[in-house]
DNA sequence: CTTGAAAAAAAGAACCA
DNA sequence: TGGTTCTTTTTTTCAAG
């Protein structure tokens, strides 16, 4: 597929925004009758530009109030550990987000659970078996000041 | 509104996999016909379970290839030194995520971008002139191993 | 929760600068 | 190619039981 016009940049920078708006009210917004709007989605998603559509949910009201971010640094860093390591970590559903980080940690990863409790628990149980963790520091979000899934486009 | 029932969580697990599923298809997954469903779900949206809805965009084909995540902490921590740093973040828009955070630093941002020369950039041009920035440490993600918007409930 | 009916939107065909 | 118009199918929305 071919670059993106200004025109497909609009419509994305919409629907990161609301996915729900239907392709008449994206049409209006941009001036544009309903068919070459319903023709250019279609393409922004058969092209990979839009991954996925989800609903995001409250973190609080569905009673996931905790959330960590953890800097993991492993002891050993050849690709067969690596590798091991990533594979245990997509096991982890608590596991929101997991980065392979350049810099002097490893992984970051964001964390998301009901309690400390159960952040305790998952330490306890599970990353404590996962080999090969040198260092493993904790943080506890206070407030979350943006947060957001749009890119700047 | 009351707590959510097995049925409310399932429609929420499944709308945070893929808010384009319709009614019915929900009512299919879960034996149920489409009326109940649609008045499940327009309760969920109305109690605010449901923030909203999103597309998700392909950082890579969007041209935002670079994520860097930065670990901010200040030099004083008056309120109002810490609020004035929180409204200054919330203008610059390429940063995606901030955290106010419990530990030894107190602030992690995640910040995408096209390029290095932007992130050069922005700590050069904008981060720079926040006042009261003590320590600030980036780091860029090499490779994403888990990225997800859903939550486990 | 079921049924059923009206309004709206999505999907796509055919056509036009 | 990139847009318009028109038609069919599907979905949404909402009353009433």
């Amino acid at each position: 597929m071919e670059k993106l016009d200004e025109i497909d940049l609009k419509i994305l920078r919409i629907l990161q925004q609301d996915a729900k708006k239907t392709t008449k009210e994206v049409a209006e917004m941009l001036n544009l009758t309903i068919s070459p709007v319903y023709e250019r989605i279609k393409r922004l998603e058969k092209g990979g530009y839009i991954r996925k559509y989800v609903a995001l949910l409250d973190k609080k009201l569905v009673n996931i109030p905790i959330t960590a971010i953890c800097m993991v640094s492993l002891r050993y860093h050849h690709e067969g550990f690596i590798d091991k390591f990533e594979k245990q970590i997509k096991a982890l559903k608590e596991v929101q987000e997991c980065y392979h980080m350049a810099g002097k940690v490893d992984f970051f990863l964001k964390i998301n659970l009901s309690s400390l409790d159960e952040y305790h628990e998952l330490v306890r149980l599970k990353l404590s078996k996962i080999e090969n963790i040198g260092v493993l520091e904790s943080y506890f979000v206070l407030k979350e000041i943006t947060s957001s899934t749009e890119y700047v486009i």
